[in-house]
DNA sequence: TTAAGTGCAAAATCTTTGCAAATGT
DNA sequence: ACATTTGCAAAGATTTTGCACTTAA
């Protein structure tokens, strides 16, 4: 089963001409492994073995690639989370809200909610949320 | 006018035990004169005459007080806007959608807009927007 | 007068950049 | 073999802290 799991990963690398390496393998599975957006300290604390600016580099190349997605937490540090559906390079389509529980801190992808409607004032089109 | 505006400013900081300094004065000046938040950078360059180090001492009291909100953009860079209602010391109450015009880069705070109905998952209760 | 606020220097973080060594294909 | 990726060192940027001086009340 994380032998599954493990191809999956590599198949993801291959579509996005990524190099099957280990830190980037331990970072998609660590994604994974939670139901919630990972802070980027979190993910520098469990791969400790591994250079912070190779995370860096990782982070931002999964993110550009549309593999992952960014976002903000209530004190402006940034989370991880994987993209579930057809984010393209540089564009991400996977559009979901975010919540950040005041309990246990962690960001949850609130994949499965409806969009809210929400209409901006007048003179402006909605591109993305 | 700019006389009135300014008496606002001075009961603002008296009402929050907070000393009317010219530093702070400018600050609350820079923010209400725009309709949008302001990022911190932009209003380190704006006020390029007094300390850095004092506008984030100031940009936090005010926060802590209530007086003004943050909000970080898409960049995860911090924005500050003042906020329109009843915020109490420690607490914020006006709860309100912002939105990053991807045009112009501003953060606009829709205090006109009513909250969309969000249904969280089973077992969370929605503290905050 | 005195408690609060400011400015400066310096530390602590966080993020980016350059380059040589290592690794995947 | 070659282009990518990594690790290390170092630069740059951001944020925090300590302390003496200044200012509002």
């Amino acid at each position: 089963m994380s032998q599954i799991r493990s191809n999956n990963y590599e198949a993801l690398l291959e579509t996005h001409h990524l190099k099957k390496t280990g830190p980037r393998l331990k970072v998609l599975s660590l994604l994974s492994a939670k139901n919630t957006a990972t802070s980027q300290p979190d993910l520098e604390s469990v791969m400790n073995d591994i250079d912070r600016v190779t995370l860096y580099r990782i982070l931002n190349a999964f993110e550009e690639k549309g593999i992952i997605h960014k976002v903000f937490d209530l004190n402006g540090t940034a989370n991880y989370a994987l993209c579930k559906s057809h984010c393209d390079e540089g564009h991400h389509h996977d559009e979901h809200l975010h919540f950040n529980c005041t309990n246990c801190k962690n960001v949850y992808c609130l994949n499965d909610l409806n969009l809210p409607a929400i209409n901006l004032p007048a003179g402006f089109l909605p591109d993305s949320f």
